[in-house]
DNA sequence: ATAATCCATGTAACGGGTTACAAAGTTTTT
DNA sequence: AAAAACTTTGTAACCCGTTACATGGATTAT
């Protein structure tokens, strides 16, 4: 590997001068310039990124830590990243944290030692006075962490509001939420939001609540249960899309007709809905665009310092498909109380 | 960020000792120990990494370049890939290569220039020459590269073969494929596999092998035509699961019944394949373990430099589900010509 | 007792860039 | 014509660890 003193003896000039053409700052003559990248090229002289960051103390690498790239959610999220990124000359180091602070905290070191410029975060076992003690721009996407932390997410309580509006809105009577893991932010919101429109039905009571982890077969579990222990439930709002998609699965098994007498809608908008049978009603998040968001966000912090807006929350579309449309909407009171 | 010469200082010594206690190498004695660890803890002290990785000419990364995060095949390759280099302290570079040479030879550039130790491909558009310019350890996994390069894959052939033998078996009279991207190993190899078993019989023509591109979408175009064209058709043997799904819609929507008048097949073992309807059959391959023995090979590389076995060939397994299950299987002459 | 080892620690060069500063030549201003 | 400003280039310090080498004292071997 060629150094900058190899290309400098190459060229016939000093160190500062190649470091000039490469960087194309400070004076350089024409005539040098040339000499300069003749040699560069003669040498096939890439510049040493590392010695680089060193002196700069900046990476251009960004450090992403999602909890786990194997759930559907998170790849569309992670390739928005790297996307505008490296468009920008950035490049990535992924994490999973599979939501241990532990883990978490671990790849915040690492980031801090390798001089990462900046980090995104899609995870919420952090507190903020460990995220301001690194010193580098962060952003929370999908998961907000701290109004000082700038963050992008969808309005996950409005959308399960209107998703379990919805669910009203095609007769349904008895309305059950597999929720997500406690304590993640967007799962507590989502509760929230199903809470918000039930809470004051006569038929409501907590056992409607399951636990399901964002997860297929915890979802499959729960569902299972709940369709055998309470047949009186013809709704499900289930906490992501995932889930849903093990509460299909439950339904199809104990034979009970979606969405005949069960209707099942999601959160998230991956793809997979598309694929089931039947397709799977969902409030679809723009995955992407948070991610890209987040992203360009964090590239301005870095690079500026500042930011106009650090707070976006974006709106979540409902997309129904058969998992609840072509129910008779029966002639039932469900005045919504918000 | 406190420095080396910051703890030295603190704990009155020369850097060299805490240079010394950092890495655990060389004489140090136990009180001066006590000392420097002390002050380590004082200062919250981390080495920085950047400096490390510019004399010891590595930096405990590693680049991993796949075609699309976002396809479901690879999250569990990456992530299979992260936990074991995680568990042995390395981090990882990801790039989406889009199956761009360009990009992909980008990407080969920032990781020599950010002294990355070793990288992890599973993409097929570099050559030899680009690889073995590198002077760093490759492996490849999913696609072959060239006989040169440690290499991790499933038996993509074989597993062809045996899946469009399920097909005849099952009954199937006339079987179509539709294949990935043309150039693409793993694609022509299944390809290959198809047709091994059915390029001698009677019913087999070219057109009967269709392009799809690994993606849901032109599968389900193709498919569609497909059904259109040629009601003989009565078994599918898609390339990828994705493409199997996009089949699988096709027919749904022009009301071929699957399996009894089409019998579909996918390759590659994703989740999806357990949540479509009906539920597909498919080749599944180890992914994980794929993934998770590139890495453990790699890092092998890395620290060795040599490596016991250079070429894994996994075997994939036949996976019977209601896409292609319990249609009868009729007495038809199909000896096998392999 | 003396040489050979071992233990403990420090000094300084090194890795490969970047940049402050200096020096000297050119051009523009006044 | 002298001063000011601009252009061009080089020298060397700096970023922050690592390690070769040197030094000197304590042990052990012979």
């Amino acid at each position: 590997m060629a150094t900058i003193r190899d290309v400098a003896k190459e060229a016939g000039v000093s160190v500062a001068t190649v470091s000039r053409v490469i960087n194309s700052n400070g004076y350089v003559n024409e005539e040098t310039k040339k000499k300069v990248e003749k040699a560069i090229q003669l040498l096939n002289y890439k510049p040493n990124a590392v010695a680089r960051s060193l002196f700069k103390k900046q990476s251009m690498t960004i450090g992403l830590i999602i909890p786990d790239i194997t759930n559907p959610f998170f790849p569309q999220l992670a390739r928005a990243v790297e996307d505008v990124t490296n468009e920008k000359g950035y490049t990535i180091i992924l994490g999973n944290s599979d939501e241990s602070s532990e883990k978490e905290q671990e790849y915040l070191d690492i980031f801090e030692q390798k001089y990462v410029d900046g980090i995104i975060l899609a995870t919420n076992t952090l507190t903020v006075e460990q995220i301001a003690s690194l010193g580098k721009p962060v952003v929370a996407v999908d998961r907000p962490i701290d109004s000082g932390v700038p963050t992008v997410v969808a309005e996950h309580r409005r959308g399960a509001q209107a998703a379990v509006r919805h669910l009203l809105d095609t007769g349904c009577q008895t309305i059950a939420h597999i929720r997500g893991p406690e304590h993640v932010v967007s799962a507590d919101e989502r509760c929230k939001g199903y809470l918000d429109i039930v809470k004051d039905k006569p038929w409501f009571s907590d056992q409607l609540v399951i636990n399901g982890h964002y997860a297929i077969n915890d979802a499959y579990k729960a569902a299972s249960e709940l369709i055998k222990d309470r047949p009186d439930v013809d709704g499900i709002f289930a906490g992501n899309d995932l889930m849903a998609i093990g509460a299909l699965k439950a339904a199809r098994e104990l034979g009970k007709k979606v969405p005949e007498e069960l209707a099942i809608i999601g959160f998230d908008g991956i793809d997979m809905c598309e694929t089931t049978f039947p397709e799977l009603s969902t409030m679809v998040q723009p995955i992407y665009e948070l991610g890209a968001t987040a992203a360009n966000m964090l590239i301005e912090l870095i690079e500026n310092r500042r930011v106009n807006q650090q707070y976006y929350e974006y709106p979540v579309q409902l997309k129904v498909r058969n998992s609840s449309r072509g129910r008779p909407p029966k002639d039932v009171n469900h005045a919504d109380n918000i």
